[in-house]
DNA sequence: GATGAATGAGTATTCATTCAT
DNA sequence: GATGAATGAATACTCATTCAT
């Protein structure tokens, strides 16, 4: 890392949270570079412009993510879990603790519009190889496998990162991963104890 | 319907097309007022402010999409082809042909989510009355029908609403779709006949 | 009396309060006529413009200032009790206890100003009189009259109803009243014990 | 001074006649701006708000005042000289011969009544120091010095910056000045000739 | 007497970006 | 590498007033 580098990241960790906080559009050049201590020039000298910048954040997002993901893959667990983590993962907020839910709030629409749609092109192929594995351990049967795990990332985004859920959206959401991947009736039901029971529809 | 109404009226079906096509952000009331021959009073004696005016043309799409919606449930058809007649509906491009695909550009990221989520809400019961009628004619075999008919939303919204699709999307789509509901296989395959192949990945 | 006389002293009444509550310029007339019920044009039945409603409001303060001023002269108590009397008249909200202050606050400057000033002229002839009924009983001994009545308005109003005042000013008024109208010492110095000791420094 | 503030002093100088001549309220910021052939931009870099400015304008004159307050105290003339010097200050026209009267001008009530709040504010230790100094020579005669000083400022400003004055006022207030500092008759006598006769009732 | 839809000039403020130093 | 003064197009919203019905 050459050493203007190091102010650029700096920069990138302060961006990402402002705009995490407060959405990309509600965050103004301004405000970023009077958090950062810096002067507009100085931005502008790392950054070609405010959107180049939220590119970079995002891939900074993705990149952390991708890097979480193959931890779990390396891990000594079980492919559902591997496969359950992996999902969990998605939302930042597992994460980072201080930041909670800011990415799936109104102010957010467009960063998380852009965040999920390369999460979800970056963990197919991850998620594939897990399922690959399941299916050659003979836990699931299925083909398609890149279009598959699309479509249980789609649910799970739009179904937990997204307003409140109950107790049965969690009961059908396994139902569905088990017979989406030809696995045996409970293979999947694990999950049901792992679900942040605060984010849960009735609770406060 | 009051004299004035009539105004308001033509001012949100000029608005309507302006944020489809350009999107709401990208859409100025300067610009909407110029295109509807207004002055700057007359849209703001009809409006309190663009914000509202939006959340105005967000009711309009959903009534309409309801409308649709409870057509389609009283047509003379079978169970499955009610329900993929309704999740079509949901793309306004299939009704609305001078305007393609807008609302699920990049520039219309706020509108698409207000109006998906709002589309999802009140699709839910009505989609469900007619998965049960498919359960009571045997057709289908499955509980929790309204998390089952939300989660079948989300994936079609999230499989053919944004960017493009494979014919092993669909196919996985219909397995799904299938095993969701507790249908036989082959229930659901006529939906493969009836995709727009314009649409999907490798054709322009 | 006219029939449609009735509404107007109405509006009158009730521009009235809001100008004294928030400010002429910060009243609109949109706010006007949602709190009176009535539509646009029938305010403009009544009044040409906004700015000659305000000139008749503050008619109408002018002559409820009269009377009050009229009826103290008409009283039986002495000549210096009728000056202090019709003095501290000039401060709306010893009538009217609900608004509070609001003549005297920032936002009202321009009608504070508007007031002032008329109520001055108006307030100068009758208070005179009491004046030359002092000199004519020898409690006081001066000329130039209305001069100086002009000035103990200008102080009065100056020193009591703007801010805050302190004992000190209290009893540098009384001195400099005696002093201007050629009274003995003490004369006037009653005065102390009827001033509103809530508004003075220090009270909360 | 540092590089950019000369400009913003430019802006100020330009923003304090167009206030003086046209009220602040009359004055938009297009209309500075053209004035000071600067970009919108440049505006609201150097200031936050258009009141903000109108602040910082007060505040210039606020400081100007002080220091010909100052200056005339250091004069080498007697003290009744002094304090009539330094209430004759009071009026920028005096001054500024370009602009006319302007800020009493009912177009100005906003910005007049600021600059008196914190002229008097601003005035009365300085011209209770003067007062003193009469004291200690045996001219004047009085206590609560800084009270009669506000009364005194109170006074010249109703009295002389606000609409037209006669003679009778001039020695009304000659009179009460004398009687307010405990002056010998004749001590401030001197003031009749140096006022400006163009001012006075009756003259144009 | 009363209505309310229509007007349009006017206003302050925002903000990403540039560039000479 | 860094600065910060300058830019100017863009934007949403206000409000007193008019007038046909």
């Amino acid at each position: 890392m050459k050493k203007g580098e190091k102010r650029k990241q700096e920069l990138l960790k302060i961006a990402y949270d402002m705009f995490l906080t407060r959405g990309y559009e509600n965050t103004s050049v301004d405000e970023i570079i009077e958090k950062a201590q810096i002067a507009k020039g100085t931005y502008y000298y790392h950054f070609q412009s405010k959107e180049q910048m939220l590119e970079e954040v995002i891939d900074m997002m993705i990149d952390s993510e991708i890097e979480t993901a193959k931890q779990i893959i390396g891990m000594d667990i079980s492919v559902p879990q591997k496969i359950v983590g992996i999902i969990a993962s998605m939302k930042p907020t597992e994460v980072e603790q201080p930041i909670k839910d800011t990415l799936f709030q109104p102010e957010n629409v467009l960063m998380h519009h852009k965040v999920r749609k390369q999460l979800i092109d970056v963990l197919t192929p991850l998620l594939s190889e897990v399922i690959q594995e399941g299916v050659d351990e003979g836990i699931f049967e299925c083909d398609n496998i890149p279009e598959r795990v699309k479509m249980l990332l789609i649910i799970s985004d739009g179904t937990f990162n997204e307003g409140t859920f109950s107790e049965r959206d969690i009961s059908v959401f396994i139902d569905m991963t088990e017979k989406l991947l030809g696995a045996e009736n409970g293979t999947m039901s694990f999950i049901y104890d792992l679900i942040d029971k605060s984010e849960m529809e009735g609770a406060q």
